[in-house]
DNA sequence: TTGACAAACAGACATTTGTCTGTTTTAATA
DNA sequence: TATTAAAACAGACAAATGTCTGTTTGTCAA
């Protein structure tokens, strides 16, 4: 059998943009001649062409007068607003810092020495967020399990009926804030538990509103 | 009061730092010169400078004759076994596809037309991952609820006890997957509904084990 | 005051990277 | 076969970027 026809058939440039996409996934744009490396081209033109193609077709994206400057465009939304915002534009990723214990009035300097980063969509730039693992089953009922980690926005205050991490007796819970007629109640969700009510002069610290939740299964 | 002294605070090094892990994480590494501007400094050097310091100190990793090549190191584990492994290195990162309906047979096609993409630290690269959002309550006392977002490593089979996403009567669900004396049963998590029992004979397909839960709270 | 040192400045040069012009090869098709 | 268009090649130049040598300035502390 000859030689398979490649020539007209459009693979080899699919190949170089999942090259170029699994790049900038790892961390950085490839520049046109590491394309041509890769694929044995004998003239940088030969990988160029392909990209400014691939650039035409709307597949990439180009930042003119830039180095390494090949971006993804976005990522489709879905369409349904089931609150999947978690899901944004491709290439555009945050870290959230991973909080060890967080105790009495060491938020900050947790923050500044995380145990380690989670990737996420990029969102609000200014949004403070902030990741911790959960402790105990006390809310169980709200699908969150020991183990999980969740993800906070940091905010002093919350609506009724969000879930939010405050300090109580200087450590970092997990809790539903249930707000009615001047009572202030940290509601777990599982009935082992009671609900923490906040007498009125008593201080209470809320370190944020929990706006995700993601469990690693083993 | 005269001029703080900033001279030898460091602050304007941690300030660099965080510009260059932020523009890391926003999808490019800055170039030297792009943080001698955002710092107004007048010298090429001034930035370079600090950069190396960065560099020495084990707070950036440079790659060698590589234009935009600062990275981040690996963000610390978390020394506790505790399966938070979805915290990888700083900078690497792969999208997973979020899958819409997915129907008899058409898993290939739907990966390579997918919803949208989540980031995810980068992990193995041969595991084939892909999203799915859960529907119906049928997992709830596994802490799977309606809405969440499941992420898929692709096998075909799985062992006992796993949570597996199946294809049932031409349709995907996610369900624990339970093995003994020659029987096969998809076992929900909610006393509600059934578990289902595949025959000897039924044509069973496992699509992937469920590896992450994500739940995005309003 | 002076020495030590970090920080910043000045200017240059080397390397990497992007981009251009023009030619040749390959495969499909009239 | 002749035509055509995509793909690849060849060689060059320009711009972006990394890195170097040496000097000056600001702050601390002896």
């Amino acid at each position: 059998m000859p030689t398979p026809n490649r020539q007209r058939s459009g693979e080899t440039r699919n190949e170089i943009f999942a090259f170029v996409r699994d790049r900038i996934a790892a961390g950085a744009s490839p520049t046109v001649r590491e394309v041509q490396r890769e694929f044995g081209f004998r003239a940088v033109q030969s990988a160029q062409q392909h990209l400014t193609a691939l650039v035409a077709d709307g597949r990439l994206i180009k930042e003119a007068g830039v180095a390494r400057g090949y971006r993804l465009p976005n990522g489709r939304l879905p369409e349904g607003g089931d609150g999947a915002s978690h899901i944004g534009p491709v290439g555009a990723v945050r870290y959230i810092p991973r909080l060890g214990r967080v105790q009495a009035g060491a938020l900050q300097e947790a923050i500044e020495d995380p145990d380690g980063w989670l990737p996420a969509a990029a969102g609000n730039p200014a949004d403070e967020l902030f990741a911790l693992t959960v402790r105990g089953e006390s809310m169980r009922d709200a699908g969150i399990l020991p183990g999980d980690t969740v993800v906070v926005r940091r905010q002093d205050t919350a609506r009724d009926g969000e879930i939010v991490v405050a300090l109580v007796e200087g450590e970092a819970t997990v809790k539903r804030l249930k707000l009615s007629a001047g009572r202030i109640v940290l509601q777990p969700e599982n009935d082992d538990f009671a609900p923490i009510e906040i007498a009125p002069d008593t201080e209470i610290r809320i370190l944020g509103r929990v706006v995700e939740v993601r469990r690693r299964l083993v």
